[in-house]
DNA sequence: TGGCTCATGTAATCTGTTACATGATTCT
DNA sequence: AGAATCATGTAACAGATTACATGAGCCA
């Protein structure tokens, strides 16, 4: 079966535990999932498609209203690629992050910058902790109800863990920079 | 100047440091670079091309011993592209963990297999942290001798902070799996 | 009535990897 | 002698985003 792409597996994996239209799909990946993974929707619906050629998926036209919705079912094979997949060991966990680029390359410019950039990702990681702190708390509440939750509260966990990191980190490199300023001759008083 | 490809500013912050030529960017990508950012030969060489036209780096043909080298030296302008780059704010934070994936659509298969795939985790995570120390106290070294390593330092140490967090959520992931294991009635003894 | 969310899709484009091709040098 | 490393490059392909196009329903 060689080497499809991951979205197919992402899209049969959310499938796997409901069906859904390829726009509430798009939702998913902005929540729950995008953390650590993200879609748009010129490749979730394509996708769709060939899921549907490949007939691991199944279409049902629905009329919500006067809204046509057109929503998606894994198939008993699409259940089986699935699994194939899941046995599979991993084949890559990338990080790629910009601000640590910005950061690396922080001596050809003023350490104003540079603080500014670890302010930000600052900013930007707390407001997403709090999300995470929200889900993390509602799926404890619901934990013993279905198995699937205590897998979506170990990527949850992860999260947080490596988050809270992130933030232990920003404070430290923030006082590594003001000590280099320090250092550098223009004392205060 | 509209947005450049992040290609262009990584090898215009290591050329910043020092000459090069593609092979050694290639090298420093797979080390110093390697957690947060990769690429190859396949895109080095295209984009090393690139900014010469846009003359942000200088061509220098060496032959050491009969091996024939193409030096890159970076250019005022090249030296101007980058800060302005760095004035800009980050655009993209972007993690992407196959592992994660396969966790979170675990309960599709056995915990077995998704206790391997955090075992494999943990071991590369390991491997990788040993690597990423050893980087930091020969960093630490060298501190005063340039102001650039401190913003290496930043970087290492960013490493090392989340690798030690993901290594302690493996720890607390295979717990949750193991009781999961004991509750769902099997007992032993 | 206007703006937001729901809902689906495509074409152009971008960015990057993989696989291949080539050849010298150095190490064992 | 043979393997590994040094060194440069390209063509085909893969995978994804962006911008655009379209339209209905809901809320204030």
């Amino acid at each position: 079966m060689a080497n499809s792409k991951k979205m197919d597996f992402v899209i049969l994996g959310l499938l796997a535990h409901e069906s859904m239209t390829g726009y509430e799909i798009k939702k998913r990946m902005d929540t729950i999932l995008g953390f650590f993974w993200n879609a748009s929707y010129g490749s979730i619906y394509p996708t769709l498609n060939e899921l549907q050629n490949k007939q691991y998926v199944t279409l049902q036209e629905e009329k919500d209203g006067g809204r046509e919705k057109k929503s998606y079912t894994i198939t008993p094979e699409g259940k089986e690629c699935l699994e194939r997949w899941l046995h599979l060991p991993v084949e890559k966990d990338e990080l790629r992050y910009e601000t640590l680029l910005k950061l690396f390359f922080g001596s050809n410019t003023d350490d104003s910058i540079t603080l500014q950039h670890i302010e930000k990702f600052e900013e930007k990681i707390r407001n997403q902790l709090v999300v995470l702190i929200a889900m993390e708390s509602s799926l404890q509440h619901v934990l013993s109800e279905e198995d699937a939750h205590l897998n979506y509260l170990l990527t949850v966990t992860f999260g947080i863990k490596t988050y809270e990191a992130y933030l232990t980190w920003c404070i430290q490199a923030k006082n590594l920079l003001s000590k280099r300023a320090q250092g550098n001759g223009k004392v205060i008083n």
